[in-house]
DNA sequence: TTTTGAGTTGTTCGA
DNA sequence: GTCGAACAACTCAAA
């Protein structure tokens, strides 16, 4: 009788377009298991928001292994210790799994690597979670990219070729090891349950994804040039999630994209718009697998010498959404409620701590990876760092970003502001996202009382703006001095 | 090796 | 209200 493969499911939970699976089931039976690494041994532990996700898309891909005849053995704690003990359970000799990028993930594929030599058995890994490995995009001269619009040319030149790959048949071996049942792990929240409405807002899980991806670009596509920075309109994929646990494949959404561009050429720019965010995933992903350091250490080394401040008033404000600037606060409570914000408001909010604030980014970046659905340590530290300045093709320190001109210019009609602040909902929009130059007749009219249900703007945007800038004047000084 | 052109997402100021 | 220029040089990537 053949010996069973284990395929480790990390960050690829679906059963199509997963080519390590399709190698597992061309070997014989597969035995599918997913480990929850929470020791901190190694893993950075998932933030609560992601925790709620986990659960619903390992309960998906749960049954759909059972409706293939199948099932998803889950175990908890460190991979190697799990892996070894799978291994002499059930007499595998082979585990196949998916290739990761975080900073840990190398380390860790080496050891189970070893391991399974040492039962010996076989390791292999497998693409399947970026279009494009890290060594296969490099400069002229071999070098890593350090600048985004290069690094998606020379991406773009190396066409993909093969369409995303079906589900395969699977057979499964007859004697299941045991498995630890899914609620033990309480990945849910509870007292309080912050998340209890958001089983309306999302369907984590393969179908969700494929039917997010019809819904964008059957609909909404056309007008994501334009759209996708009005944060009161719904022109985004709303995948990002998706992509995070792998519930959908970016070659996948390449090839989705791909027929839009060919039945409907007049979206074709626009199309190109929307890859080129799957570009920046990869960017990312690429960055944080060259220099693992991202997370924690800023990727151009003169910011070291950055003055940040430890402000936890401000940041506490900015994290419920209590700064006084209406986009900004609209922001965080749309991240609190939801798990999710809009791209642009990202933008904003983060510029807003890293600039005006003048806090780490890290306490941004920590934040965000508690509170979003989609965190993901490549695009979580990679995009803060590129607000603070201090990231790969960075915007410069000197673009500050105006709380008020931001909102004005992209809710213009104040849907968004509205829908997540809703003291200020009666101001009317010449007022709204700067309540604190209405007159008092309008603010009692819409029953707006600064500093009483809604705050006064904790700093002041032109001083905060030149505080800023000094501040990278003297990170100009100290530098030039070393 | 040297040179050259270019670089996601902005703001402010002054005409 | 609208427009162009300045903002700060610097580093990257390719010819």
């Amino acid at each position: 009788m053949t010996a069973p493969t284990l395929y480790w499911y990390r960050h690829d939970l679906r059963l199509s377009d997963l080519p390590g699976l399709v190698a597992a089931s061309r070997r014989g039976p597969v035995l599918p298991v997913f480990i929850l690494d929470d020791t901190e041994t190694r893993e950075r532990p998932l933030g609560g928001a992601s925790r709620w996700w986990l659960h619903h898309s390992l309960q998906s891909l749960q049954s759909a292994l059972q409706d293939a005849g199948g099932d998803l053995i889950l175990r908890r704690g460190k991979p190697e210790a799990i892996l070894r003990t799978l291994l002499e359970e059930t007499g595998a000799d082979a585990i196949y799994a998916s290739r990761q990028y975080q900073p840990w993930s190398q380390d860790l594929e080496q050891d189970i690597k070893q391991l399974a030599e040492d039962a010996g058995a076989v390791f292999k890994r497998f693409p399947g979670t970026l279009l494009y490995e890290p060594e296969a995009v490099t400069t002229g001269s071999g070098t890593p990219f350090k600048v985004f619009t290069p690094f998606w040319r020379a991406c773009l030149r190396q066409p993909i070729e093969n369409p995303p790959v079906e589900q395969p048949k699977l057979g499964f071996p007859k004697v299941w090891p045991s498995s630890e049942p899914l609620d033990d792990w309480q990945l849910l929240p509870h007292s309080p349950n912050w998340a209890a409405s958001w089983s309306d807002l999302w369907n984590p899980g393969s179908n969700g994804a494929h039917t997010a991806l019809k819904l964008f670009l059957s609909e909404r596509v056309g007008r994501y040039a334009e759209g996708r920075d009005v944060p009161g309109e719904t022109f985004t994929s709303k995948l990002s999630p998706h992509l995070r646990f792998g519930e959908i494949s970016p070659r996948q959404i390449w090839w989705a994209a791909k027929t839009v561009k060919r039945d409907r050429p007049a979206d074709s720019e626009a199309v190109d718009k929307f890859l080129s965010e799957i570009g920046w995933r990869e960017f990312c992903h690429h960055l944080v697998a060259q220099f693992p350091q991202m997370p924690e250490q800023p990727f151009n080394a003169k910011f070291a010498h950055f003055p940040w401040g430890e402000y936890p008033e401000a940041v506490r404000a900015w994290q419920k959404g209590q700064t006084g600037y209406p986009i900004v606060d609209a922001g965080m409570r749309e991240l609190w409620q939801t798990g999710f914000m809009h791209n642009r408001v990202r933008m904003i909010v983060a510029s807003f701590l890293c600039k005006h604030l003048l806090s780490h980014w890290r306490e941004g970046e920590t934040w965000f990876w508690d509170c979003l659905l989609d965190a993901d340590i490549a695009a979580n530290s990679c995009s803060w760092q590129w607000v603070a300045g201090s990231g790969a093709d960075a915007a410069p320190y000197f673009r500050i970003f105006n709380p008020v001109a931001q909102g004005e210019k992209f809710d213009k009609d104040g849907r968004y502001t509205r829908r997540w602040v809703p003291e200020l909902a009666d101001l009317p929009d010449k007022y709204l996202h700067k309540p604190w130059e209405a007159p008092d007749l309008v603010l009692t009219a819409a029953g707006v009382r600064l500093g009483d249900n809604y705050p006064q703007p904790i700093v002041d945007h032109k001083t905060a703006r030149e505080t800023a800038l000094a501040a990278y004047a003297h990170l100009k000084a100290v530098t030039a001095e070393a």
